[in-house]
DNA sequence: CTAATTCCTGTAGTCGATACAGGATCAAAT
DNA sequence: ATTTGATCCTGTATCGACTACAGGAATTAG
């Protein structure tokens, strides 16, 4: 079985070049127990396949969307057994869409806070404040 | 000069406890040269004053608002000769501004998308579909 | 066949903390 | 004065997610 398997072989840095992923970084993956290590050539050298460069993308994919590289570890591993196990992935996203969000709602409010600070500042008066407002007003009570 | 000096001594738990920083934090903060290094008593322990704690208010209000510690140490160095850098201190404070915007910018597109992925997820009968649409869209080509 | 490129391993560095071990010191109660 | 218990000291290690290097081996192009 199995006789010509698969015909794509990727160096690291093919796939690095494919992916987007740097070339570190995919040893670093397979370091940590992310992507499978693959086989070796004759000198030692990783040889990988299309299913590394399928993994590849969805890592990539996935950590675009802020993933953490455990849950892209669970997503994967739900996703091996192959089906219904939508539910659990979609609590993964969900979560993580919910700390998207909160995240969201932080930044909002320290950006509101960054441009008043910064309207302070332009409003004062350079000549007569002995300091600079957004100085003065991190440093006052 | 100076016959009295400052009144007010703080130990190391007690500046914790005061500005909600971890007491291994302020330890750091000193190694790293962002907190000047406090006399010590005769057996070797810190002992701080009012300007450490005033110092430290001013770090954890800063990041708070997600300054780094290395700008934090770059507006300090500015407020240290009094006044009128005002407008460094503001450049700093702007370009933190729109990383700010930028990165909420980020974070809603991130959103918009794990929102849409959850929806296919749910929409998508889970009887019939051999796998999870979250995992198939994202190692879809 | 040689030269250039890529790959190998292992280690260290980044940022901003936080945690721990093993010991010294301090403050309060007796 | 002593003992106890809390806090402090130093130095090192860990986290996440990489990135960068050194020193050498393998591979590939010309």
């Amino acid at each position: 079985m199995k006789l010509h398997d698969q015909q794509k072989r990727f160096t690291r840095g093919q796939l690095a070049a494919a992916t987007g992923i740097n070339g570190e970084t995919i040893r670093y993956y397979e370091k940590i127990g992310l992507l499978p290590p693959p086989p070796r050539s004759d000198g030692g050298h990783r040889v990988y396949g299309a299913e590394h460069l399928r993994l590849l993308r969805f890592i990539r994919r996935a950590r675009e969307l802020g993933f953490s590289l455990d849950e892209i570890r669970q997503m994967l591993s739900l996703s091996g057994d192959r089906g219904y196990n939508c539910a659990e992935v979609a609590t993964i996203a969900e979560r993580h869409l919910q700390a998207t969000l909160s995240r969201i709602e932080d930044l909002q409010k320290i950006a509101a806070v960054l441009g008043g600070l910064l309207h302070q500042c332009q409003s004062a008066p350079q000549d007569d404040a002995p300091g600079c407002g957004i100085i003065d007003t991190l440093f006052s009570d």
